[in-house]
DNA sequence: GGCATAACGTA
DNA sequence: CGTACGTTATGCCC
């Protein structure tokens, strides 16, 4: 322990430490949900807070490291040039780091031309010699150079930095057998790899040790070199210029000038406002008490707190005329909740930031809220989308849609799970929100009423607001808040599938299924459930011995590929058998799901997840409509079973025709690919053309197929090694056709190659419209990690635009069918394709539209090409 | 009932 | 060792 006496200097070398952090923690459990790593800011803060707690002192600075140069870069090139880029995941800790240090109220000094470690030896001397008990923290040995009777220095063992050694001059002595000011002799007599400054050959630290006690200095040792004997003594006598360098580059700098003086270091109270929102930002939960703490500001933390964490008002209950009241004297947004029961509209809740209100749902309500609800004036929702529908079910509709707070979310961080108010209330506002305990017969606590939920809505509105940039907001206004509205009504309208049509069907495969089941188990002589792979798997490679496959997590596959794998290499009945019956219960099971989906109207009303994707598409679930079978001719029977409903002519399909291809041509710039698209040549054909070197009409099946892959694969990320896999050909034949297929669209190797470099530097990928997905791991050292980051960032701008393209088509046919008060409408988005319902005499009308929106959605630089069907069926209606 | 896994359907 | 999804049955857990 220090000298109560005396005052306490505490300097830290921020760099060395919390690179050592970074190393020492495992980055998987230090990265915000976002992606921001942050193991080296906690591995510092959280050894600081220890060392302040500890040592209690009276002044403290941290000092960085402005970049790898520095004077002793300019007098030594070489010097640290070994040293490999440190991270880009630890570089950007360190301003966040800084960020935290500023909100804690402690000095942080840095010096252009200067290492921290210089800074440091600068402080020290000064603080020893104004009187000072001077601690000095550093994982670089070079500051064991500083180390006196008032300057001692605590080194970080090993581990990590949660255990700090301390040296003062009687432990430099025991540990390095020099005292400390000859220490530094001994460090340029050995060198030190980490600094690229090589010393004298075979001379570690005890022969150093031992020639600088013989001749008492290291000038004395240089001087009378020739006195050193045997091999290592011609090594020094060698390197005597290398070990003076070395002892010129290690002597720390103790005259830095610095922009302010001792005094300016004492330690200042925190600011506790600040300390919240960056450790709230940087989500270290456990740390913020700690700093609360150690600076003894409890009841200021707490304080905080309680006054972000708002109370929500308590909603007054009003009866429905008075809403309207209620609505005409406020003014701007307005939270709207509305919970829903069967369906329909059950309470609805009201907010502005000063109130909320509410009400049951009943038609009085309806009939007073209805002007403003359909009107213009601005609201806000979380998940609006079941909501919207509830409302539509009842007869009202919603205008103004200004912001949905799910949607928000996830356009900031796809990769959220965040799907409910109370997710993001947790995330943004660091607060929770007050939910009826379900476990509990009697919750002890109440949940948060429609008013309340309406009230957080708007201040998690606000802090998502504030991390939006605008380009990404534009995509929620622009983009998805239209798709949203546009999703309700299809949802709400569904699709006339026929019962009679897919159970018929069902009875087919069930009877086919069984047939094919009693072949194979009279093949293989015993009964075993075809759909175990556990089961097949001692079929196939224990009883039948054939060769095993692939290995996956729990043994070795069975999938499809693998078994037509097999038959080739050892043919077997059982194989296509077990093919066939996996291919009659896949679809027998696709018929089911869709048929118990069917409702009372005979349509099945899909719910189109909007937040379902990290790139942007939509999913589909209950059921899924974006995966109906449509591959074989068999399978289109089920397509078949989607039918144009009652009231309805037909149906329209329509289709954007290679819309990933015509990004990745308009993206790259790539003057062939966008000859390709306009020369109205069958892509395929026009780009196997180039890749060997023929006349398209003499393009033959098989090469179409390769360059077609080929092409497919690019937006995938695809290897030499996948395409090889997926054409059945050798490696070198795939390598072979990338070149080929490369040295005439070297644009689009160039574009892929930089957008990935790109989302390196910048963390995320955006699309043409500016809608954003973070992908941290492209920095990543571990490779798998990397390369998959890689492949994923290669194809979310392309598949991501491209989704940005049909929602933005879908909504503005959506509103231009209401515009001509046409009754067709979209029912189905299956990714690049819409399935319409035309009502009668407006097949013209629904055609052009669909056509015109899908073609002018977006102003590439290649056309966009649109393939329209028509007929009863979906499957008919295909083209 | 909940969970992970393998398999497979779509764009 | 090609992206993005959702659903199903099995097999295992409790």
């Amino acid at each position: 322990m220090t000298d109560s006496a005396k005052p306490t200097l505490l300097v830290v070398d921020g760099h060395s430490l919390a690179y050592r952090a970074f190393f020492a923690l495992p980055v998987d459990n230090f990265s915000t949900k976002d992606g921001q790593h942050t193991n080296g800011i906690y591995g510092f803060l959280s050894m600081l807070i220890n060392l302040i707690k500890a040592e209690k002192p009276t002044h403290l600075a941290v000092a960085f490291d402005t970049s790898r140069q520095s004077f002793r870069t300019r007098e030594y090139t070489e010097y640290k040039a070994n040293r490999s880029e440190s991270p880009s995941e630890f570089k950007g800790q360190i301003p966040l780091l800084q960020d935290c240090l500023a909100a804690m109220s402690i000095q942080v000094l840095q010096k252009e031309d200067f290492e921290a470690d210089d800074i440091l030896a600068t402080l020290a001397t000064q603080g020893a010699e104004q009187g000072f008990d001077v601690l000095v923290c550093s994982g670089d040995r070079d500051t064991i150079q500083l180390v006196n009777e008032d300057i001692t220095l605590l080194y970080p063992n090993v581990q990590g930095v949660s255990q700090l050694k301390r040296y003062d001059r009687q432990a430099v002595i025991d540990r390095y057998g020099v005292p400390p000011e000859q220490y530094p002799d001994i460090a340029a007599l050995v060198g030190e790899t980490s600094d690229n400054l090589p010393g004298v050959p075979k001379v570690g630290e005890k022969t150093a040790v031992k020639w600088i006690t013989q001749f008492g200095s290291l000038d004395a040792l240089l001087e009378n070199a020739d006195k050193v004997t045997g091999v290592v003594g011609n090594n020094l006598r060698e390197h005597l210029d290398d070990v003076r360098r070395n002892r010129t580059l290690n002597r720390l700098l103790r005259d830095v000038e610095l922009p302010l003086t001792i005094d300016d270091l004492e330690v200042q109270p925190m600011d506790a406002q600040g300390v919240r929102d960056i450790f709230s930002r940087l989500e270290f939960k456990t740390l913020i008490p700690r700093v609360a703490e150690l600076a003894g500001i409890e009841q200021q933390m707490a304080a905080v707190a309680s006054a972000a964490a708002v109370d929500a008002p308590v909603a007054a209950e009003l009866a429905p005329a008075d809403l309207a009241s209620w609505l005409e004297r406020s003014s701007g947004e307005v939270g709207v909740t509305i919970t829903i029961e069967g369906g329909l509209p059950r309470r609805i809740g009201l907010a502005t930031a000063a109130a909320a209100v509410e009400s049951d749902w009943s038609a009085e309500t309806a009939a007073s809220i209805q002007p403003w609800l359909s009107g213009d004036a601005p609201k806000i929702f979380s998940d609006a989308k079941p909501q919207l529908k509830a409302l539509a079910r009842a007869g009202a509709t919603v205008g103004g849609l200004a912001f949905d707070t799910i949607v928000a979310g996830w356009l900031l961080r796809p990769s959220f799970p965040d799907k409910t108010l109370a997710d993001l209330v947790d995330r943004f506002l660091d607060e929770k929100l007050p939910e009826a305990d379900p476990t509990q017969l009697v919750p002890e606590t109440e949940g948060a009423t429609p008013g309340q939920l309406s009230w957080y809505t708007l201040r998690v509105t606000e802090a998502l607001r504030g991390e939006m940039e605008p380009a990404v907001s534009a995509v929620l206004l622009d983009i998805e808040l239209p798709t949203l509205v546009t999703l309700a009504e299809m949802e709400l309208a569904g699709v006339t599938v026929s019962h009679a049509k897919l159970s018929a069907f069902s009875v087919e495969l069930a009877e086919r299924a069984d047939g094919i089941a009693q072949e194979a188990y009279a093949t293989i002589g015993r009964e075993v459930n075809l759909g175990s792979p556990k089961q097949l798997q001692e079929v196939l490679f224990e009883e039948l011995q054939l060769p095993k496959t692939r290995k996956t997590k729990t043994g070795y596959s069975t999938d499809a590929a693998v078994l037509a794998d097999l038959q080739e290499q050892a043919p077997h009945p059982f194989l296509d058998q077990l093919l066939q019956h996996r291919e009659a219960t896949k679809l027998r099971q696709i018929i089911e799901s869709l048929d118990t989906a069917i409702d009372a109207d005979e349509r099945v009303h899909t719910t189109y997840v909007q937040t379902g994707s990290q790139t942007g598409r939509l999913s589909s679930t209950d059921p899924n409509l974006q995966n109906i079978p449509v591959r074989t001719q068999e399978s289109r029977r089920i397509r078949a079973a989607f039918e144009v409903g009652a009231g309805y002519d037909t149906l329209l399909t329509a289709d954007y025709s290679q819309i990933e291809m015509r990004i990745m041509a308009h993206l790259s710039e790539d003057p062939g690919l966008i000859e390709a698209f306009n020369s109205g040549e069958d892509l395929h054909r026009f780009v196997g053309a180039r890749v060997f070197g023929v006349d398209p009409a003499d393009v033959t099946n098989a090469m179409r197929t390769k360059v077609k892959a080929m092409s497919y694969g690019l937006v995938y990320g695809l290897s030499a090694f996948g395409l090889s896999k997926q054409l059945r050909i050798e490696q070198a034949e795939a390598k072979q056709l990338m070149m080929e297929y490369f040295n005439r669209f070297g644009a689009v190797r160039d574009y892929l190659r930089s957008s990935v470099e790109q989302a390196r530097i910048d963390g995320y990928t955006a699309t043409i419209f500016g809608r954003r997905r973070p992908f941290p791991d492209l920095t990543s050292p571990n490779r798998v990690l990397r390369e998959n980051a890689e492949r994923a960032a290669l194809n979310a701008p392309i598949q991501g635009s491209a989704a940005d393209i049909m929602k933005i088509a879908l909504f503005r046919i959506h509103r231009e069918f209401a515009a001509e008060q046409l009754h067709s409408r979209v029912l189905m988005q299956i990714h690049d394709e819409l399935v319409v319902e035309v009502a009668d005499g407006e097949w013209d009308a629904a055609e052009r539209i669909v056509r015109e929106r899908m073609g002018d959605a977006a102003a590439l630089s290649v056309p966009l090409d649109v393939q329209i069907g028509r007929g009863g069926d979906w499957d008919e209606a295909a083209h």
